[in-house]
DNA sequence: TTGTTATACTGGTATAGACCACTAGACCAA
DNA sequence: TTGGTCTAGTGGTCTATACCAGTATAACAA
């Protein structure tokens, strides 16, 4: 069954992005949807390498850095497997909301409002790091959990640091933006500080979000910091509040 | 002073401990150590490999450990650098009201509104691991901050946790609950499951909190466990949306 | 002076080949 | 059966080489 696996993984050679970095994703996808599942075993380095036509060391580029994320592991002398499903930790690990409403029992879909590249406010630019004005790219999203409704989320991102993002707004449309960060730009969000109140909703929100005019929402703002602690996205949430419960643990 | 720095490392060809790991462990040292500093510049990867004597992919397979240590990084086009310091902050401690308003500036004062002993119901019972009607303390308290109201807080106690509680009604008025569990019954908060979410407020509890019928609240609930993970408190605490704004530190 | 270009550096990706260390299982001898 | 050895296969380490892509700076042209 790993042999078919690994021949349907596609490469392509002319592509801006890395071989090891296909592989790797698609090893991650494999793994996130089950296709792979852990414990299982994963074809040898070797075969690998020579059923997708590469190094070696490129695939070991690839599985390394699945293993140092704790997707894979590698036993010397044994093979390469898919990690055990991690326990603990859910509550407070930093998810995208695609895999938030996954872990409710929700499905999640996503309608992209806007798309665009506008000045940074004056929280925008302060959250971020950045000057105001400077160019953000302003994503507007409709988060929906079983067809309703969940959340009005826009993202900011600095514009700079993302050369050439609006030409993959159909991306945004099946991918998460988190992937797409990923594999484009290198970008791996590490920690993000949060901060939650409550407020009513704006006649425009109320519509969007299918309820009435006046009713609680919980606002939840995010400030996400790559490896290197450099703000590299703020996003505004709004949820339901009869939909929608936030959950963290704190201390130890 | 790097040069003189790389020089110092010595490798051991013949030693067990693979070269990248002796380089790694040389690198994590002078670091740690303050002998590199944060931000400051390493020689680059050619140059180490040579005067090293080893291979430049040897010393890339050691900074790229380190790199996603977070102990370097790496720019393109530039160099690899020491990371920058991290500042971990105490933004996940499991902090009482008096802490939380004193580090946000405010002057806290508490207003003991209830103190009786009740049937448990069954979020409470659920919440505290106890059966149906299982008798637990209530404690009522209205939190202020500068004199003005800030908060509404429920917490719910196993009352068989806590013999005699009720004759230390006086104290609480004074001492912070958390001192007195653990002055008087050796019981220590570890952690806590917290939720969440945005709802509109009753009648009386909007005079309560001094806003009128129909703001938003903030509705906090918290489980805390002591350090056997055993449940210990449950509160339910209303908080102005006006004034109150919840931060958590997510990932990492 | 100002803007552009060349170039010499940096890390990033990928190839080919070699040998080592560890593991499981097959095999064989006591 | 028991205990050891051999072997094929795994990941682990390392070398040598090549070219790509981003960055700063010095040299040059307007």
């Amino acid at each position: 069954m790993n042999v078919d696996f690994c021949a349907r993984i596609k490469l392509d050679g002319d592509s801006p992005i890395p071989l090891y970095s296909q592989i790797m994703e698609s090893l991650r996808k494999a793994v996130e949807c089950g296709q792979l599942r852990p414990l299982e075993k994963l074809p040898s380095e070797r075969e690998m390498a020579e059923s997708l036509n590469v190094n070696r060391l490129t695939v070991r580029q690839a599985i390394g850095e699945l293993v140092s994320d704790g997707v894979l592991m590698r036993r010397r002398g044994l093979g390469t497997y898919v990690a055990r499903q991690k326990v603990e930790q859910g509550l407070n690990k930093l998810t995208s909301f695609t895999e938030d409403m996954i872990s409710r029992g929700f499905i999640p879909a996503t309608k992209l409002l806007e798309l665009q590249i506008v000045p940074a406010d004056k929280r925008v630019s302060q959250a971020l790091g950045m000057s105001l004005d400077e160019p953000v790219i302003a994503i507007e999203r409709l988060r929906l959990a079983d067809v309703e409704p969940m959340a009005l989320e826009m993202s900011h991102l600095p514009a700079a640091r993302f050369p050439g993002f609006l030409l993959r707004n159909k991306e945004l449309a099946y991918k998460s933006l988190y992937e797409i960060l990923r594999v484009y730009y290198r970008v791996t969000p590490t920690v993000a500080m949060e901060t939650l109140e409550a407020r009513l909703a704006t006649v425009k929100e109320a519509a969007l979000l299918k309820i009435h005019y006046g009713s609680p929402v919980l606002q939840r703002e995010r400030v996400t910091l790559d490896h290197e602690d450099t703000p590299m996205e703020f996003v505004r949430s709004l949820y339901r509040a009869d939909r929608y419960k936030f959950m963290v643990r704190m201390g130890k």
